[in-house]
DNA sequence: CTAGGTGCAAAGAGTTTGCAGTGGC
DNA sequence: GCCACTGCAAACTCTTTGCACCTAG
């Protein structure tokens, strides 16, 4: 089990080799507790609004930090700037995304990496570090208000 | 067959109702003979480097426009801008890419949809308009480099 | 104490927009 | 002739950076 996940933000930013500081606490708290894509500024609003006081630039380091220690993925699910989430352990590559074009509704879901994997054929050669399918289409609940009210 | 890739710049936006005009053309040609990613700013350097003078603001009204009626797909491989590449047909669900996370290298390959349809089920309801798979890795010949001159 | 972290504001990249002139249909 | 399209430059959004001060270890 991933013991980063029960660990507070101390312990895992300690294993990092990164400073414990009460913004990188709170950032690290807003990802965890949020659990779904948050960009730059959601996470600065959400800080503030727990009552921390924080620079947006701070967010972006510390954002950029976190990813590149692996504490959080960064992903560009069709919008025009980043977004990111907690990883939880090392099921990443399990992790897709279905972006409905109509509401923007994002949905996860979980695809087996070994169906994916088949294409590593495809690549020739290529050794895949990690894989993310992104799907666009029209989720549930827009098809069912689209076949009732048509209009 | 998709005659659109056989008509001239001329038919394909007669049909999307567009006016015709040089600079759209450039961009079409531009785009159907590069046939690979290219950003709003290659755009503009080729369209030049061709002879046609033509704004960067142009350039990227143009590339929108040809996005909205289908002509050419938009894509963030891994980029903090956009890139846009031609649409051949309806075969756009089974054309995916692979970036190296090494050297930037983006390798086209193609894994028929089906293997990844299976994935519908996972998301209830879901009605999947297009995918976009995308790998990042090693390339092959960033393997090579890297196994042979270690250091 | 030292080095990394933070805040502020300005810079930077990529993209969009307002307005007046041009040109397709 | 009308309205879509274009060019230019300014505006805008998201993100990064320089510098001085603060703080964890």
């Amino acid at each position: 089990m991933p013991e980063t996940l029960e660990g507070s933000a101390r312990e895992a930013l300690r294993k990092t080799g990164l400073h414990y500081t009460q913004q990188r606490e709170r950032v690290w708290d807003v990802m965890r507790s949020r659990m779904t894509h948050l960009d730059a500024y959601d996470v600065y609003e959400e800080v503030r609004r727990n009552g921390g006081s924080m620079s947006l630039s701070t967010v972006y380091r510390i954002l950029q930090v976190f990813r590149d220690h692996g504490l959080i993925s960064e992903n560009h699910l069709g919008e025009d700037h980043h977004h990111y989430e907690a990883v939880l352990g090392d099921v990443e590559s399990d992790h897709h995304h279905a972006v409905c074009s109509n509401c923007g509704t994002v949905i996860e879901f979980t695809l087996s990496a070994e169906s994916l994997l088949e294409s590593e054929e495809a690549l020739g050669g290529f050794v895949v570090g990690s894989i993310e399918l992104s799907v666009s289409g029209v989720c549930r609940e827009c098809n069912e208000k689209e076949a009732g009210g048509a209009g």
